[in-house]
DNA sequence: GTGGTCTAGACCACG
DNA sequence: GTGGTCTAGACCACA
């Protein structure tokens, strides 16, 4: 799976690779039980310190997407659990990106398309939409 | 409006601040050419620090949500331009927002009803569906 | 407070400092809202690294013990949550030493009796009955 | 006897095949005398490196829950000792897990409760207690 | 080989 | 001033 890392983004780097394996998980693109790199590997591919990779797994780890395997290092998770504490953050996320539309002038309608639209192309689901 | 600092967020204070006048301005709170509180008086009524306040009002005035007047003060801008920058940062955080939302087994349907909650709970309609 | 580290112990510095500091919460020494030192003046009290402090000071806001206050740094908290997960933790942590107990020849009411000392001295209740 | 290995885990492997022994030897399901699989035997059993459960047998060995026989292997040991070595250990491990419950406001009554109820599931008395 | 820990020094965001 | 991020290099525990 590729990934990209933009070192003059405000983002921070190993926010943007956790974000990064977040969308391989959702999109299919990395399977539960599948190996991520090991940090030093993917430090040098990345052309990045190890520590900030380490960061990014260990994030991964806490917030469930992966877990860190003895033998195999960190792998994605399987039956991620859909616990009280993400709906609450999601929740709010999505309140603020709902308000700071409002002000643009963006109506409930097409706010609504637009979160369906992101759904579907988080999910990948946008290359068979463009097959079909 | 009331607003509320909580200094042990992560999030940084200037961005509360900032949030949830955009939060005032969604929900009707705040009108169009309505002025802000003076930099130092809302500081003082918070009890945080004068350069926050002015951050947050600099990031506000940036993003185009407020419009500052050198007589007045800041003032709430008017109809706000949906410009094409603003929605691709929105795309960008919805994208990120659905693929969590995928990796903890959220399925479209569910997405799509929390995101309409949050619309209307950003717009303030809840009220108003409780009243009606 | 007095905080002692052992470089030499198998336990490492942050987990040594993480535990004194939750002793310190545990007999009172520590108040609900007082301020930790900062991770600096920590680190060169200690002669330590300031990354060592701020593992422990993170691994303490994890666990919920302090909060990080954007204005005063760390703080130790309010309320703690008496959570799920670490009602079980300290189960797991019950049972294996309760079994090592009982290894070595030591008898229910025994153990009990040790389980007693320990809260006692971990509540700093010790001194009040040399007293009494 | 049943060993469950868990690579997920934050203990090390030969930590947890360790402490599986020695709830077994607590429950009675191991009995003095007793010789456990040979290295080899349990390695493959388990899926597991040689080395690792060679390191579990020695770490064993040092505290005195098994003895190495040059011809049987590791056997159970007898009557172990309640040397001050272990105890000091089993006071602090206690103490800290004491400290901890008082800060998530657990009282001492609660605790007690919590520690005989592991004293006997360890001992595996819980079971008697059903059938009694 | 893996990740975990510790040290060290730098820059930046926040207040 | 505070903590957060990133880099760098070292050693150790684990498998």
């Amino acid at each position: 799976m590729l990934i990209q890392i933009d070192t003059l983004s405000v983002t921070p780097i190993y926010e943007q690779l956790r974000n990064q394996i977040v969308f391989g998980i959702a999109s299919g693109r990395l399977s539960p039980g599948e190996a991520l790199p090991s940090v030093r590997r993917l430090a040098a591919d990345l052309g990045i310190n190890l520590h900030t990779v380490n960061k990014s797994y260990a994030s991964l780890s806490d917030e469930g997407y992966v877990a860190m395997d003895r033998r195999k290092g960190a792998v994605i998770a399987g039956g991620s659990t859909n616990n009280e504490e993400f709906a609450a953050r999601l929740v709010d996320k999505l309140i603020l990106a709902a308000a700071e539309g409002i002000c643009h002038a963006i109506k409930e309608k097409e706010f609504i398309d637009i979160c369906k639209s992101c759904y579907r192309q988080a999910k990948g689901s946008v290359e068979h939409q463009i097959i079909a």
